[in-house]
DNA sequence: GAGTGGTCTAGACCACTTT
DNA sequence: AAGTGGTCTAGACCACTCC
C-alpha cells in the first residue's frame, strides 16, 4: 500500500481543478459516478471529497452536490487581506493606483519563484480605505508563468481571483513575515505619511495548489485605524 | 439526526481530557474498547479519534494507540511564540523578568474572560533571545480559574503547558491582532531601546479546549533581528 | 420522485509496534 | 503472536434540494 487509494482520487481531482477542467464553481460528478470512474467504492470517493474540501479547493452541500470553491474578489480578501476595523469586520480596500514593469530577476527570485524565471512582472500598489491609502504592496510573479499578464493593466482588485480565472494558477496559502519598521521613503510617499513613521512590514511568499511559490509580495501596511487580525492554532 | 453520534463521541473524549481524567500522554483506549463504551461502532469512534487528531488534542500511532497530545515548552513555543530566526528557526527565548500582580479587573477584562471575573492576575515579564531582550509581555487571567497560581511566582517558563498541566485547562487557538507602533515608554525601558522605535504591538486573546477566553495578553515585540512569522490559509 | 451528500454499521485485510 | 491504527469495501438509512 505505497499511496493509499484515495491519495490518488485526490491528486486527480486537483489535477483537474488546476489544469482547467474543473473550473470555479463546476460542478464534480457524485460520490458514486466518481467511484465507477477512478475504480474505487464509494466511500474511498467520499474520503477524497472530504479531504479536499477540508483544503478548501471544493464545498459540498447536502442535497446539492460538490462544487469546485467559487473565488470571488469578497472571499479572497478575506483569507488574503487581513485588515481589519477595531470590531473586527472588513472594509473593503478600493485600489488607489498600479503600475506594472517587466524585468530582470534577482538571484534570489528565480531561486525561489517556481520555474526559476529569468524574467519577472512587478506590481505596484496602494490600496485605501474609506479615502485613506493604507497599504503599499510590490508583488513579483514569473514572468512565463503568466503570458501577456503585463499587457493587461489596470489589473483586477484582487489578483488570486484573476489567477485562477485567466491562468487556472490557484493560490491557497501565504506564508508572511512580519516586521515593525520605520516607514522607507518610497513607501512613506505612496501612503501620505511622514518618513520614518512606525508601518508593518509584511513579506509574503504565495503557494498555490500544486505547492508552487507562485508571487512574493511585500507589503507596507499602516496600521493606525485597522489592525492585523491572525488566528494561531 | 439532532447531533451526530460521533459528535458526542467527541464531547465525551473532549470532556475526559478537559476533566484531567486524561492527561497528557495517556493513552486512550482503542477505537474497539471505545465503541463498546459508548454504545457505537468502531468506524464512528474512529471517525471521531480522527477529528480529534486534527484538531492537535491527540495523536494516533499506527501499531501503538492513540495518546493524549502531549505539550512540552518545545512544541507551545513552536505553536504560540513566532519570532523566528531569517532561516525560519526558532530561538529559545529565555525568561528574563517576571512580576505578578492581583487585582481588580477591569469592566473590559470581566466581560470578555471566561466566567467574568472581578478579580484577575497579572503576569508581566520579559522574554530574551541570545541575551537581548526582545519581547515585554503583560498577561492578565482570571484569579478565580487559577487558585493559588498569584502565590507560585516564579512560573515556568511556558504559560500554557503549565496550566495544562496544573489546572487542566488548555489552550488551542490564540487570536492576534497586530500593530506597528512607536514603543511606549515601559517597553521601551524593559527592552533597553530608544522610546518610539518602531516594535510590534501583539494583543492576544488565549481560546481554550472549551472555547473559553482564558487569557488576554499585550506583547511588544522588536522584529530587528526577527521576523514575526505566520502561514494563512 | 430522483438524486445528492451525511451518518452509521460491519467486516475484511494490511502495516506497524510491542512483547 | 497479539494488539493497534490505516485502508477499503458494501450496504443501509436519513436529510436535503430540485424538478
Amino acid at each position: 500500500m505505497a499511496t493509499p487509494l484515495y491519495q490518488t482520487v485526490i491528486d486527480t481531482i486537483v489535477a483537474r481543478i488546476a489544469g482547467g477542467e474543473l473550473p470555479s464553481g463546476a460542478m464534480l460528478p457524485s460520490e458514486t459516478q466518481l467511484g465507477v470512474e477512478l475504480g474505487v467504492s464509494q466511500g474511498t470517493a467520499r474520503k477524497a471529497l472530504i479531504e479536499l474540501e477540508k483544503r478548501g479547493l471544493v464545498q459540498r452541500a447536502q442535497g446539492r452536490g460538490t462544487f469546485v470553491t467559487v473565488r470571488t474578489p469578497e472571499t479572497s480578501l478575506f483569507s488574503f487581506f487581513r485588515l481589519r476595523r477595531a470590531d473586527g469586520s472588513l472594509d473593503m480596500p478600493q485600489l488607489e493606483s498600479e503600475s506594472l514593469r517587466r524585468r530582470a530577476a534577482t538571484e534570489r527570485e528565480t531561486g525561489l519563484l517556481h520555474g526559476r524565471p529569468a524574467e519577472v512582472i512587478e506590481i505596484e500598489r496602494v490600496r485605501s480605505i474609506s479615502g485613506r491609502a493604507v497599504a503599499h504592496e510590490v508583488s513579483v510573479i514569473g514572468a512565463p508563468m503568466f503570458p501577456g499578464l503585463a499587457e493587461r493593466s489596470p489589473l483586477p482588485n484582487t489578483l488570486y481571483v484573476f489567477f485562477q480565472q485567466a491562468y487556472s494558477v490557484i493560490i491557497v496559502q501565504a506564508d508572511e513575515r512580519l516586521r515593525a519598521i520605520s516607514a522607507p521613503q518610497a513607501s512613506a510617499r505612496a501612503l501620505g505619511i511622514a518618513e520614518g513613521s512606525p508601518v508593518l512590514e509584511v513579506r509574503r511568499q504565495a503557494v498555490d495548489v500544486l505547492d508552487r511559490i507562485v508571487e512574493l509580495r511585500r507589503s507596507i501596511t499602516l496600521t493606525q485605524d485597522q489592525d492585523y487580525l491572525i488566528s494561531l492554532s
